[in-house]
DNA sequence: CGCAAGATACTGCCCTGTGCAGTATTTGAG
DNA sequence: CTCAAATACTGCACAGGGCAGTATCTTGCG
């Protein structure tokens, strides 16, 4: 083995699990699926496949399209041996990252106005990412690459689409919010402390 | 300038213009508030206040404990204007990483059990976060450290709450659905394509 | 009082991953 | 026929993660 396999090892060999491609292939489906839940960048996705091959998980074959090389990649047993193998592992935990949220967090640095200009800005990048989606699914629905797992796709889809709603609500929510404020340091009348103590009773409940 | 600043200088730069911190206070308040929405590793946190003492942005000063050195890290002038003018530049896009949901994307490459295994390790984990993150706001409630940002604290963790108690309905949801399944290729009865256009209407619908 | 466990305070190393620039060739639209 | 877009990569510098290692200090328990 190379080194220690990582999960983008195991999200491109699952890829190939369900056909041949080529690493542009490659790179163009893992944004347009795995990318909300996996995100990579394209850089690596070039660089993985060959890694697989060394481990004898992926074969490539080498072709060409005129003067312009082409790899294709494909998977071996050993590969859909290690990736059925992989599915027992326990997962890493979830993870996000958003940087207008520490904009948010940290907005007394600043003013009022910027606090405004950031969440609108979330806002604006919500229904961005929202209309993407809805698009993405629309195709994926019309057209689909692999029927016989429209409902894996549909458990999955189904909670990208949760998450940016729900972050789109609370967008919009904290604009409003904000709107009545009439500094960056005072809530005017809006009781944050009893706010927290409803999330805390909603969590509460939740996990029973 | 060391080399442009990251998003993770301005975090700790955001912390430390609410007050002064050792770089181990430091590492346990970005576990407690900032690990939500921007994680970064222990060790991260140990480099970055360096860059920023020598960009002028913060203040170093050694004491020690015994023979034990102790350093606390303060704000400069400096430092606040470019926390400031930070604060008007455009975020990087919201990104979140989920390897759990790359192995239900993948689970026809194992089995049923397999697949029921990972979403009943989801919902675990996710009444973990869930509760500790109850547990956390009612400390923060109860003994705020910083009174005046109560608001502003108020807002990020809104956001945290829904997220998480998201991700724990679609766990739920998906690990029932799951449950009727005959094998992890044939989602029996269940209309997946139909579930998929109502997603997609509820997206259109939210966004106008 | 003595000692162990946990808290405090770091550094080094190797690897993954990102972003951007750079280099070509081929295909398709007008 | 031409030019833009798509295809197919590589190199490089830096951010970041994880883990091991090395101390010292504090606290509670027997």
């Amino acid at each position: 083995m190379t080194s220690p396999r990582t999960t983008t090892s195991y999200a491109l060999l699952g890829l190939l699990g369900l056909r041949d491609w080529t690493t542009y292939e490659l790179a163009r489906q893992v944004q347009r699926s795995l990318h909300w839940f996996w995100p990579r960048a394209e850089r690596k996705l070039y660089d993985e496949p060959k890694r697989l091959v060394a481990d004898g998980l992926a074969t490539a074959t080498s072709g060409s399209t005129g003067k312009r090389p082409r790899t294709v990649y494909g998977i071996t047993d050993a590969g859909r041996t290690e990736l059925a193998r992989w599915l027992d592992e326990p997962s890493a935990a979830r993870s996000s990252e958003f940087e207008a949220l520490v904009k948010v967090f940290f907005a007394d640095a600043g003013t009022l106005d910027q606090l405004r200009t950031t969440l609108d800005r979330i806002v604006a990048e919500s229904v961005q990412r929202v209309s993407d989606l809805a698009d993405n699914v629309d195709v994926g629905v019309a057209d689909p690459a692999f029927p016989t797992r429209m409902h894996l796709n549909a458990l999955a889809v189904r909670l990208q689409v949760e998450q940016e709603l729900t972050v789109l609500r609370w967008a919009r929510w904290a604009r409003a919010q904000v709107d009545s404020w009439p500094s960056v340091h005072e809530p005017d009348d809006w009781d944050a402390t009893g706010s927290l103590a409803t999330l805390v009773a909603e969590c509460r409940a939740a996990v029973g």
